[in-house]
DNA sequence: TTGAAAGCGCTACCAA
DNA sequence: TTGGTAGCGCTTTCAA
């Protein structure tokens, strides 16, 4: 193993200049840098990162906790997992990766050890329990979605209350006076998620405004659970003429059921879905919908969780606007 | 922060002894290992990650370089990254969490930075690059696929060799006489992803062993590419009456396709899928699958990395052999 | 602009 | 069965 002494040893200089050369926190002559940094890559040092976490107590770490269960919206949790993986290395940073099921234990855990310099905490409910301990922890966090008691917690998450507005509103300018939310799992209301009560709070208000009719429901998964939803919505008075859809798992179902029912899409009935722009792209109608920016929240908590780090940063709550795209799924009602 | 001195004092014993009542590399009095443990819980002392692994050369981590790309069979990807992190906390163990795109290099720079005992390799390819690297790397490796260059690395996979002629074997028993693979995107093909060249053989190989027809197509995970597949195997003579579909996300597009063609399953067509249990079941007709045993795989992967840490371990390549559940969506041609 | 050296908190060897 | 203590490899203060 190739340690800092050496490098000093090799570049005839003392190992605190090496350590200076590599952290740039103490000018050094062009000379000595050179010279060390050509002994660096000539017995290919690398800095262990035990030690210099001992010494510094920095790890260079992010833990990342995140839901790795399969009845989520799987490809969402990815492409955020993969943007902050990205942005953590840009900062030099690595990921330390925790399932939510080690609850607030694993914060903790992670904190108290130094295992990392931060936490970002995915998957958060409204009456979030693992509130308490994120606030007493003696690290920076940032959360994924905004609990209801967030006073001095640093949060990011897509607006989903203005997003929920945002498809009522794109369906009644079009016309329609009775649309349907088919939401996400009972199972993510029953866990209070935070997102999905927001999404269902924005879509009501905006369609009470608007004097137009909802139905929401909850929908199971499934092929079945699809037409549950379906019978039961096709059943109310005034018929439904325009669905929204947050629930990505149920996106391909729907549209062959309705395909089966002979409901063509836009024409008899609207469909507007809340998911990232490839998914609502690879259907056989191209789908409008409200983007989920999963990546781009990614990288937000890790800018906003290196700026804690850095001593800068106040705790807040920071929510994208949502983006709706138009692409021929969502009409006039018939 | 709460040292092991802290808790020696308090016990009333010297640091080494608690360290050795943590560790249990030595033998302690009950009476002592009582006193220590009231300490550590009193004081709630958790040892300093850093300190541990600059002291003992071991991090307690386990790096895992998954491919977070969503072209891929994410929820597969999910499953497994989930079990081998459940499997990690169950030795003990993190997870550190690298993004495929680091390639070689950052297999080296978390090697030699020690910031993980062991690493994992998801998505491993026919002629995978970083084989060398992985090699000479001074820590345990286990490579998640095959390599054709395996030599001297420990692998697990699920036998999709096996797998490919379980599926033709299946069909060919019911009495199908031209069976169809539609298999992984064209991109997967061509970045030679170990799995996918694997399947086909078998698939090709228990054909021609059963005198059975076969047409194998790359299928672009997209509405459209399905089509474009169909379009192909149903103008084939003598007329495909199976399908086996190796690439999930065509699953739900390709069922509502032959709905909307009228081709019923399995009266006019059988379906037979490769996929995760629950996915197989998840759709209107719930489908004969060969599962992909993704969790199985993690914990089997984490499981053969500690056994190398352990001192004990082998290289060897380790494959689970393929199984088939008829749920219904194969039976005999029409 | 650089060097010397005192820790960081823990493990594990050497003694008792 | 236990204690003392020398490192592990790095950062950072103090001195020059």
């Amino acid at each position: 193993m190739v340690t800092i002494a050496d490098v000093a040893r090799a570049a005839g200089v003392s190992p605190s200049t090496v350590s200076y050369v590599l952290s740039g926190k103490r000018t050094i002559s062009e000379t000595t840098r050179r010279k060390v940094h050509r002994s660096i890559r000539k017995l290919g040092y690398r800095p262990n990162a035990g030690a210099r976490a001992l010494a510094s107590s920095r790890t260079n770490v992010l833990a990342l906790v995140a839901p790795l269960r399969t009845d989520l919206n799987v490809p969402v949790v990815m492409q955020f997992v993969g943007a902050a993986a990205a942005a953590a290395r840009a900062h030099d940073h690595d990921v330390l990766l925790l399932t939510a099921d080690e609850g607030a234990e694993g914060l903790d855990r992670v904190a108290a050890s130094a295992l990392a310099d931060a936490i970002l905490v995915m998957d958060v409910e409204a009456g979030e329990p693992r509130v308490p301990v994120l606030r007493a922890l003696e690290r920076p966090a940032v959360l994924i979605g905004v609990p209801d008691d967030c006073a001095g917690l640093t949060c990011v998450d897509l607006d989903f209350t203005a997003a929920g507005a945002a498809c009522v509103a794109h369906l009644a300018d079009l016309g329609h006076r009775h649309v349907a939310l088919i939401g996400p799992s009972p199972a993510v209301y029953r866990r209070g998620t935070s997102y999905a009560g927001r999404f269902l709070r924005g879509f009501e208000r905006e369609a009470a405004d608007r004097g137009a009719l909802t139905t929401a429901l909850a929908c199971v998964p499934t092929y079945d659970g699809l037409r549950d939803c379906l019978d039961d919505l096709f059943a109310r008075r005034p018929p439904v003429t325009g669905l929204v859809v947050h629930n990505e798992a149920v996106l391909g179902p729907l549209l062959s059921e309705l395909a089966r029912r002979d409901r063509r899409v836009p024409r008899d009935v609207s469909v507007l879905a809340v998911c990232p722009p490839d998914l609502a792209r690879s259907h056989e109608v191209p789908l409008t919908s409200v983007d989920i920016p999963a990546a781009e929240l990614g990288e937000l908590a890790v800018e906003l969780a290196m700026r804690q780090l850095d001593g800068h940063g106040e705790p807040e709550v920071r929510l994208l606007p949502p983006r709706l795209e138009a692409r021929g799924s969502t009409g006039p009602p018939p």
